[in-house]
DNA sequence: ACGTATCTTGACCGTTGGGTCAAGATACCA
DNA sequence: TGGTATCTTGACCCAACGGTCAAGATACGT
């Protein structure tokens, strides 16, 4: 990837009354455990936990293993803040289902919060679900907690709009699990998806058809297709 | 696990005209390779490739490690065998696709035998998922002819079915995914799934109900539910 | 300007990993 | 019954791993 003349700290760390080419240590700090977590991030996806080096973590910081152990004592350590940054953008996605009263709206933009997330945090969706494969060690806590108490509360939602008969009687889990697989399918099998699509990755535009596709498919299956 | 105390060879492989306590040459090789192909696919499908030690593997299937690299020479050779294995049944599913022309009938096969394969084989669902999770190294092949041939062949038969009026205008590549996608969840997130499920995994009674939950959930996406 | 705290890194250490080997045990076949 | 092919296994090898360390470099506070 091509790079300006001017690096970062000539031009954007610009502050009143320093030198602005001499990077600070709090910047250091922020920048380091920054890079090191999206690299750590990327090869946990591609390796899982076990199957991870904390040198290839390294290589793709590009700093020395001596270094990424300064900042990280341990690769558990690591691997676990690399979990807490998902956990943390999961569950901003979640929010979205309580966007709206109604089933219709509520699931457009969960499905598209959950498809956007595919598309941003594709290596932090396979991390999350190497992670679940692997009977979820360090996730055991969330699921028993917060997720569970998040699911309990949407399915009484699912299940009061098929009581006020919005929507089909469906099973509430069901459902759930069924726009869950979906969305985190286009992260998780990228590599599938792309080669039957001839080789290439879906662009902009047709990411934006396919979770139109994926809302109509849900809002089907539901029965609020008009 | 309690053991009866004759062993199987004595009861079992009794074949007339031979001492029926003696282990046959053929039989060990046979019963020992399955051993480590049914300790390897679940090892594997807990920690990935790269993460699984041989030694891990040999441990399960309860063997010296020595004794399996005598049946695999590599851990190369031994994944790409449970790789295999997997593919084959993974096509057997996919077959039940043309069971009928009617899209109701053809779905609710489909749908019905890949659930039975999350079922049957949740480990295998688990190595395949991690193997494309890593850039589908070994099934790039596979996926690129027969995969795809089979996608292009079905994505021909929705869009008849579109066309004929029998299901609703939907994108055939959109609704495979989501099929694929929400059957595998059940073998790739079981952990996930028991959790949420107050710690108790599915029955049979159970499953056969998601089973039915999720058929319904397709046909009804795409306009089919009564 | 100087002492201190933070950051950087090549060299290193003990352990574990994939894989080999050679010697003994077991079944096979003539 | 004896020779051969297959099977079994503890001991071993070397590369790679997670992690440490100490010595130098860089920024900070006064």
């Amino acid at each position: 990837m091509p790079t300006t003349p001017c690096d970062r700290s000539s031009v954007v760390d610009a502050r009143a009354g320093e030198p602005a080419y001499r990077t600070r240590k709090k910047d250091i700090r922020e920048a380091n455990e920054a890079l090191i977590l999206a690299a750590a991030e990327k090869v946990f996806a591609m390796h899982g936990y076990q199957g991870t080096a904390t040198g290839q973590i390294a290589v793709e910081a590009g700093l020395p293993k001596a270094n990424l152990h300064y900042y990280f004592k341990t690769k558990a350590i690591l691997y676990r803040e690399v979990l807490q940054h998902i956990l943390d953008d999961w569950m901003k996605a979640a929010s979205t289902f309580d966007t709206c009263n109604e089933p219709r709206e509520a699931l457009r933009a969960y499905v598209t919060a959950k498809m956007e997330f595919s598309r941003q945090r594709p290596f932090g969706s396979r991390v999350w679900a190497r992670e679940i494969m692997s009977g979820a060690p360090m996730l055991e806590d969330f699921l028993g907690t917060s997720l569970k108490t998040w699911v309990n509360a949407r399915v009484r939602i699912i299940r009061r709009w098929v009581r006020e008969g919005k929507i089909e009687p469906v099973d509430p889990h069901a459902l759930l699990y069924m726009i869950w697989a979906t969305t985190q399918h286009y992260a998780d099998f990228e590599q599938q998806i792309i080669i039957l699509n001839n080789g290439k990755a879906l662009d902009d535009r047709g990411y934006r058809q396919r979770t139109r596709q994926v809302i109509r498919l849900v809002l089907g299956s539901v029965g609020l297709q008009s």
